[in-house]
DNA sequence: CGCAGACTTGAAGATTATCAACCACCGTGG
DNA sequence: CCACGGTGGTTGATAATCTTCAAGTCTGCG
């Protein structure tokens, strides 16, 4: 992928991206005269097509859906989370058997990560707090699939993905787009596609959440929260400011 | 817990323990220098009792077995990791319902973030990297819980332990103790204990490996590669360093 | 039209959890 | 000295859950 503009005004982006949701960071003007001048490549990817992140870069989604994936050696594969806009993926460890695939159309950041860790506390501070929440996330799943019974992994997971668009957007969405397959959700969620579907139906017909033509309904919020407790707190963007 | 030495000699144990195994950094006068003059607090917990780290603070495990856990709404509990020396304990992301405790008697590093991350690209460097790893761990424990057979989990659990234990104390230990107990490790793979023993019968009986009496005797490493396809790539420390 | 991918449904089979005992070890206290 | 309780471990029978296998539907698209 060719970056679509110069590094000056990819920068200029970057730094409206990070002032703006999900993240809302208060730059000094010093900070942002150093985001302005950092060496930022903004691309954009086709859908179906493969994102790849060298090994000394970072890259922040900033719009679109993609699937950082991972196939292990029977041939199985992992869906290790689906990304939207504020997500971070870090080149260093996204290395072994993962990969990152656009699902929509997808539009990156990509800083090598010296200039994010090394040049300025403030970025420093950014990314450490981002790969925090990124371990928390990881590790929240971990939980989900070691003792959640599937119907609420697959309910937390729906749960999960409302909570982080409207981290980006604002509002609770009730309804939104979500264009993975069953077999994608299966991959997430260590189950085969033909469960998720039963699964599916079972929360469509108690009148949970409806998945249906790539659009994700959430028919009773409360009704999901009680039978899951799904909690976001592990969701959270803390990200310290210099203060 | 009281620090068990004042912060000019913490400082010096601190920047000794970053230069050997398992991290073997080198540093330079300089960075020495700044390591020299950090905050840091040494602590020794008896075995049993709770570390708790405050949401500023990273913590490095110096010596003994911890293990760091969460429980879920259900009463269920989840093993998040077993902790050994090297490990990285992040405050701010252990947050939530996680919490670590002491199995053996342990001794830790407890810095302050802003020292760590805003200070010093040096540290800045470290803590990124370590954080990786970290999240790699996480993700790759997601990956088996999703997709490898049980005793594969089982197995590999042992196997990474091995590694992880062989990084700090040079040599491939195919014998070790291993203070958990088989709910432990039934809480690390979404087993029950009953069914884990079970498992742990298998491996002894097909000669693979066997853990009785608190100590993991590998009995036929290339037969449990074979079968698992190991691959402790996950587990390396890519500390980005200056140069 | 026909094909491919995604989804749906049913029946059979395998795996793991649950329930219920029981044993072995160890520190405590009578 | 020994009874006792608690923890950890072991084993068997039963039940629930999820996968596998097989077949069929629906949709979009060349």
């Amino acid at each position: 992928m060719r970056p679509v503009t110069d590094a000056r005004s990819a920068a200029r982006m970057f730094a409206q991206f990070l002032r703006g949701a999900p993240y809302h960071l208060p730059f000094s003007a010093d900070e942002l005269d150093h985001i302005h001048s950092m060496p930022v490549v903004a691309r954009r990817y086709s859908p179906r097509t493969a994102i790849t992140v060298t090994r000394q870069a970072d890259l922040f989604i900033d719009s679109g859906w993609a699937i950082a994936h991972k196939s292990m050696a029977n041939g199985d594969r992992v869906v290790i989370d689906f990304l939207q806009r504020g997500d971070l993926v870090t080149g260093h460890s996204s290395s072994g058997l993962a990969c990152v695939e656009a699902t929509t159309e997808v539009t990156t950041f990509e800083i090598q990560r010296p200039w994010l860790v090394a040049q300025h506390p403030t970025t420093a501070r950014i990314m450490v707090s981002l790969m925090d929440r990124n371990w928390s996330i990881a590790v929240e799943h971990f939980a989900n699939m070691s003792r959640r019974p599937p119907l609420d992994r697959l309910a937390c997971l729906f749960l999960e993905v409302a909570h982080r668009l409207s981290q980006s957007h604002a509002g609770e969405a009730d309804r939104f787009d979500f264009p993975f397959t069953q077999r994608d959700l299966a991959d997430a969620l260590g189950l085969t596609a033909i469960h998720v579907n039963r699964l599916l139906r079972v929360l469509r017909e108690s009148e949970l959440l409806r998945f249906q033509h790539w659009t994700v309904e959430v028919t009773n919020r409360r009704g999901l929260l009680e039978r899951t407790h799904f909690d976001p707190e592990y969701l959270e963007m803390k990200i310290s400011t210099s203060s």
